[in-house]
DNA sequence: CTCCATGCAAACACTTTGCATCAAG
DNA sequence: CTTGATGCAAAGTGTTTGCATGGAG
């Protein structure tokens, strides 16, 4: 639950406008515990009766995602998923493969460890990564 | 590069049929050192002259994953690949930003410990992941 | 007033489904 | 023979693009 009039503060600082669209995205992407997909995003401004067409939506979030304000979640799904960086933990997603739901999971230190071996091994210098698991939630086991 | 015979074979144990569609996909698999996506293994066989409907190779591919031949992986790029999960190495794949190169990247202790943590603390019983890296590769840098 | 943002429709890419036919064992 | 595998066409889902219009600053 990142605060969305940060978000926006410094988006307009940066000098980029501040459109109704723009602002209705960023309050669903903060308002949410779990990454949203676009039909997500759709439904839920629906509900609240401010519509948002489509194509503003997918180029909104191509926007904020290179901004590096929200990123790309990919779980398995076939479709992509977006939530916001918030700066303090780093985390990754338990996704329940029997009723999916998906479980949001903070983690120390992390990949350090392997990256740092990719790069002394492959020279490969990794900007990213992606790490999500799959298995029984505790109430499906 | 698993041999495909042995696959075939343990397919045949198990009671599955051995059809000339069946065999052709295993070998694009076996023959392949990075993930392949649909289209890749359509063309390799139109290559060769070994032509396979398109339906055919996705109804494949959910049989071999579903027997655990193969697994999924996900690279971001809007559709899936496959590769044959051999029993030596788990690994994972490094995939470069720029060029699109993949590289496979094994690792030993893995995510053993992480695992065990979400099982601990979440109550969450892992029966896969996904990790993959992100950036660039030596010759991109 | 000037651009960037928006909506709509159409196009695209990937994947799935229904159904009649085929072929492995 | 019998049942699972195949091909084709059509439909489904998620995403992108072209173009004319609209609105933030």
């Amino acid at each position: 639950m990142t605060d969305s009039r940060s978000i926006l503060k410094s988006l307009k600082d940066t000098g980029h406008r501040i459109t109704q669209s723009r602002k209705l995205v960023v309050e669903a992407l903060c308002g949410s515990k779990v990454p949203l997909a676009v039909l997500d995003i759709l439904a839920q401004l629906k509900r609240r009766r401010s519509a948002v067409n489509k194509t503003t939506v997918y180029r909104e979030l191509e926007f904020l995602n290179k901004e590096k304000i929200i990123r790309e979640i990919d779980l398995l799904e076939g479709k992509k998923r977006y939530e916001v960086i918030h700066s303090a933990a780093h985390h990754h997603h338990a996704v329940c493969v029997k009723c999916q739901m998906i479980q949001c999971v903070e983690m120390e230190n992390d990949l350090f460890e392997l990256e740092q071996r990719l790069s002394d091994r492959h020279r490969f210098k990794v900007t990213s990564h992606s790490l999500e698991f799959f298995g029984l939630c505790k109430d499906c086991q």
